[in-house]
Formats: C-alpha cells, sequence, structure tokens
DNA sequence: CCTTGCCCTGACGCCGACGTCAAGGCGTAC
DNA sequence: GTACGCCTTGACGTCGGCGTCAGGGCAAGG
C-alpha cells in the first residue's frame, strides 16, 4: 500500500511516516514510480509506535520494540530491551508522579491558606466590630 | 541594584530578567547610564516568578501574582485572579496525575505480561521435555 | 594606554514531533 | 486538454523558556 493509505489506516498523517523514515524507524520500499510501498507488517510497526506514542514514550524509545518485531518476534516487547525500556519508564513515571503530587500538594496548600485570609478580611469588613481596628493582623490601618 | 545582582540574588540569569522584561512582567526603571535599575520590591516580584515556575506554571501563570503584588497586596495570592489560577492548575494536576497513573497501571501490566511469556518460553527451553510442543500458548498449568 | 568587568541590544540556537507551505511529477478521469 | 488526486523532496514554522553568541559602551584600576 501507498504511504496516504497507511498513515489512515493508522490514524496519522503522511507526514509523520515520512518523518519517521528520515528518523530510521520505519524505512519504506519504493515501487516503480518512486513511491513509499508499505505492507502489512509496516502496519503492525507503525501501530506499535503510534501505541507508545500515546503511552508518551518518546520516538527513540519506540526503536526498540520496532526492532524486535522487525526481527521476527511475536510481540514488540519480546526482547530485553523492550522490557528494559518499560522499566526506565515505570521509574520515570513514578518518579513523575511523586514530584506532581507533592506540588498538588503544596498548591492545594496554598490555595487554602490564601482563601482563609481572604475570608478573615471579609468576616472583618462585614462586622466591623467584630475585631478592633487597631488590630495588627488586618493591617487595614 | 543593577541585574546582575539581582539575578544573582534570585538564583537566575540575567538572560531571564532582561526576557521577563521582554514579556512585561517584570520591567524596569533606567539608571543614568541606561542601565536597569531594580529594588528589593523587584526581588519580591523576581522571587514569587521564581517559587511558582518551580512548581511548574507558565510564565502568563504567575502574571496574576505579580500584578497582584505590584498593586500592594501583602501576597501574589491575595487576589481572586491568582486563586482562580491556583484551582486552574490543580485541576490540571488531577487531571495529569490521573493519566499518568492509568498509564503507569498499563505500562506495569505489559510489563508483567511480557516478563510472563518470556519465563514461560525459558521455562519450556530448560525442559524441553515438560511440555508437549504442541501445547496450546497460555494453557501450562 | 590597556585590561577587566559590568552593562546594552539584537539575533540565532535548542528541544520534539511533527504542521504547513512550495513546487513539481505521474496517472486516471472527464 | 486539463483537472484531480496522489505522490515526491525541501524547507520553514510552531511552542516555551531561555542559552549563547556577536558586537559595542562605559567606568575603574594598573
Amino acid at each position: 500500500m501507498r504511504i496516504g493509505e497507511l498513515a489512515e489506516r493508522a490514524g496519522t498523517t503522511t507526514r509523520t511516516l515520512r518523518y519517521y523514515e528520515k528518523r530510521g524507524l520505519l524505512p519504506a520500499r519504493r515501487d516503480a514510480h518512486g513511491h513509499r510501498d508499505y505492507d502489512e507488517r509496516d502496519l503492525k510497526l507503525l501501530r506499535q509506535i503510534r501505541t507508545l506514542r500515546d503511552f508518551g514514550f518518546d520516538l527513540e524509545e519506540t526503536r526498540p520494540f520496532v526492532e524486535c518485531l522487525r526481527a521476527g518476534h511475536p510481540e514488540g516487547d519480546s526482547c530485553p530491551a523492550s522490557l528494559a525500556v518499560y522499566r526506565r519508564k515505570l521509574a520515570e513515571l513514578d518518579a513523575l508522579i511523586g514530584e506532581l503530587r507533592a506540588v498538588r500538594a503544596t498548591v492545594g496548600a496554598q490555595l487554602a491558606r490564601a482563601e482563609r485570609a481572604r475570608d478573615r478580611l471579609a468576616a472583618e469588613a462585614a462586622v466591623p466590630g467584630g475585631l478592633a481596628p487597631g488590630c495588627e493582623l488586618g493591617g487595614n490601618q
């Protein structure tokens, strides 16, 4: 099949396929007209790439999976190099999730603090006698 | 103080300060020589920006905090616009963390599956007579 | 005098994964 | 003939947040 058909069947674009070829990830044979010629195996390789990319893998990280398939293995993750990428990715994800949760906690605490400060000021404004005007906390002279 | 000193005191670079100025985030007065002239308040604004950026806020998202401080409020998050950014960021973080955990679960499952497949093949190779070659996949108990 | 050290502006480089033109070739259909 | 649709290569644009020159100024110190 030609590039347009492969792109459509994989839910991507011709530009992407040419890019993958330039990166050496998905080389294509050529027909008599110089047009790229792909087969079902290429579709399988491409789907492997896209699946991993959907998970946030870099293009380079998909390479071991593609080479594993091309070597004749039934799955892209049938090779040790692919498993190593999985493990590295899991470690990355765990680290990132940990950082994000820490940030989330900090930002959440900041929001809570800021809201308390706001409510305190609002309460003082609503009930001017509630706190002495000279109270230092408000800062409002 | 001049740009070099401010950069050093805030733990950033002069390039960054010029960039913030160009973005209209941290305008600077000029002295007789045309050199940027900052004061302690600018340092406070800058620290607010850097803190938020360390949390992963975009530069534009820090603007409400900076303007809030510049308007005379004691904290950058003393204004409703800042609180809105906090809330938006929390929602973003929650969504992102959720996605990442889903990806983590999927990748973890893929790794486990691939490792089982590998171990199964290794066991078959180690004990060639242990299972009949015609044994159906996955049915080896 | 020259060097050192700070400052200035302007502009290109970088990262990743493509999008989007520009300009042209070839085959088929009208 | 010519319009259409697919293909080709090449090259620039995108996004954010700067890094890194290039080229020049101004003041103090030796």
